[in-house]
RNA sequence: GGACAGGUGGCCGAGUGGUUGAAGGCACCGGUCUCGAAAACCGGCAUACCGGCAACGGUAUCGUGAGUUCGAAUCUCACCCUGUCCGCCA
């Protein structure tokens, strides 16, 4: 959410903002009510709040007078008139501010400076690493991964539907490595601490991070006890210190954990539906990170490079794509995708999204520092990336590390937790 | 799920209708003292919003929401959470 400064000093800034992502349209109807609902609230809120410091001197004044035992009806009568007052101009004022949080909570992120204007076909590759390999004499992964007895799709469908998987044996196994490597390393190397979070959050949570109130329809929750199964660990782990009030000192903090995911993905049946691509629910290694504003973008190069560590000692090629204004997430205000090659498909995957969020969702969470020193809190920078999410890894490696016979070579990182060097 | 008990500031803890944003203590910050430190003493120390260039003034906040009242941390109701015991279950 956007402070309300922002309508109000850099209401401009704002529309300039929604046109880069390409959204002007959409929401300069939104910016103009904010604005005039803004006008009107703190009208509002200065006349009622003179009324009740009235009120409140007649209050007083009747506290005297009954404990001097003196007649207090005629102050009484007059502050009971102001309460009807109030009431009323109370009853205006309470639609007028839940329209405008309405009106805040959906306007997403406004994007940094170096983030190109447009839509994503104005996505930058800033840098790539490896060769991918040539897509001739390679089998897509759902082939090789049947074959080899790693995915059970048939059955992951009749279980619980298409886009559910089953994985089995090896490939069950390879799905545990990927756990603990990628665990180990982040905080062995990179200094997150590991955390494990429950996979079903409330409605608080989901506002938090951004997912409510305008994506509602894209999660699967249960209603009867209105809980959210999360589409990311961002969710919990962003809303840990939700309402906190940290110490400078303690930032940077960094965590990560392994969740399962769940998302309906409504909306884009028929894209990527092959094998593994684009599942309903599937698990990732979450990194998560506070810092100050000021630290953000620094903070959210480092821990691209700790996802982009995950892929080399996988030895998978992939690239890094700045995402442009209108591909950026709605809670982000930079973000790199992090995309592997799939030789099996021929297609970039992308396997990290790494987002610095600035005080945005922050701001929603109420989560804050005291600034070294002393002074008034100040609202932290969240950043979120995955580092990383496995079906897809285990899609390209399967592609990536194919083997003329069919059988797929081990990578070093992964061997102490798969247990043998090569699948076959 | 059932029965009790309880939720007050960073922490502990008073407070059961009238200057209580809230005693006291701890922690923390500044100062005095000291060669330095400790101790002691003095002072400071919540958050948000509204108005104001500011100084400052106002409003709200004692789990959350509603209600009673001229007035609620204190009374009523609902919900949430925590603890203990019982039942059930991985």
């Amino acid at each position: 959410m956007h402070d309300l400064r922002m309508v109000r000093d850099q209401i401009e800034e704002l529309r300039a903002g929604m046109r880069r992502r390409g959204k002007l349209e959409q929401f300069a109807a939104v910016i103009d009510e904010a604005e005039a609902l803004d006008l009107q609230r703190r009208a509002s809120i200065t006349a009622v709040e003179e009324k009740k410091a009235q009120r409140n001197q007649l209050t007083a004044e009747v506290g005297r007078l009954k404990k001097a035992k003196q007649d207090a009806d005629a102050p009484m009568a007059a502050a009971r008139a102001l309460g009807d007052e109030i009431a009323a101009m109370e009853a205006t004022l309470g639609p007028t501010e839940a329209r405008l949080t309405e009106l805040m909570l959906g306007i997403p992120n406004v994007t940094l400076a170096d983030v190109p204007e447009g839509d994503e076909s104005k996505n930058v590759v800033v840098r790539s690493w490896g060769t991918p390999r040539a897509a001739e004499s390679v089998k897509p992964h759902w082939e090789v991964g049947t074959a080899l007895g790693l995915l059970d799709l048939e059955r992951g469908a009749k279980v619980s539907g298409s886009g559910f998987v089953v994985y089995r044996g090896a490939g069950a196994r390879m799905l545990r490595a990927f756990a603990n490597a990628m665990l180990d390393l982040h905080t062995g190397e990179f200094g997150y601490e590991e955390l494990w979070v429950p996979t079903l959050v409330n409605r608080a949570t989901m506002t938090g991070t951004g997912q409510l109130p305008k994506f509602e329809d894209d999660m699967y929750g249960v209603k009867d006890d209105d809980l959210f199964l999360i589409p990311t660990s961002e969710v919990p782990i962003t809303n840990l210190y939700r309402d906190e009030i940290l110490a400078e000192g303690e930032l940077p903090r960094a965590f990560t954990a392994l969740s399962a995911c769940f998302r309906r993905e409504a909306g884009s049946a028929g894209k990527d539906t092959r094998g593994v691509l684009r599942v309903h629910e599937f698990h990732k290694v979450e990194m998560v990170r506070y810092c100050t504003v000021e630290q953000g973008e620094a903070q959210l190069e480092l821990m691209v490079g700790h996802a982009e560590a995950v892929l080399q000692r996988l030895g998978l090629p992939y690239r890094v794509v700045l995402l442009a204004a209108g591909d950026t997430g709605f809670s982000s205000a930079k973000t790199y995708d992090l995309e592997v090659f799939s030789p099996g498909v021929g297609k970039w995957l992308e396997v990290s999204s790494c987002s610095v969020c600035t005080d945005f969702q922050a701001r929603r969470a109420n989560i804050r520092y005291r600034p070294e020193g002393g002074g008034k809190p100040k609202f932290v920078c969240t950043l979120n990336g995955s580092g990383l999410a496995f079906p897809r890894v285990f899609a390209a490696l399967l592609e990536h590390h194919q083997q003329a016979d069919g059988s797929v070579a081990v990578p070093e990182f992964l061997r102490p937790w798969v247990g043998r060097d090569v699948i076959r």
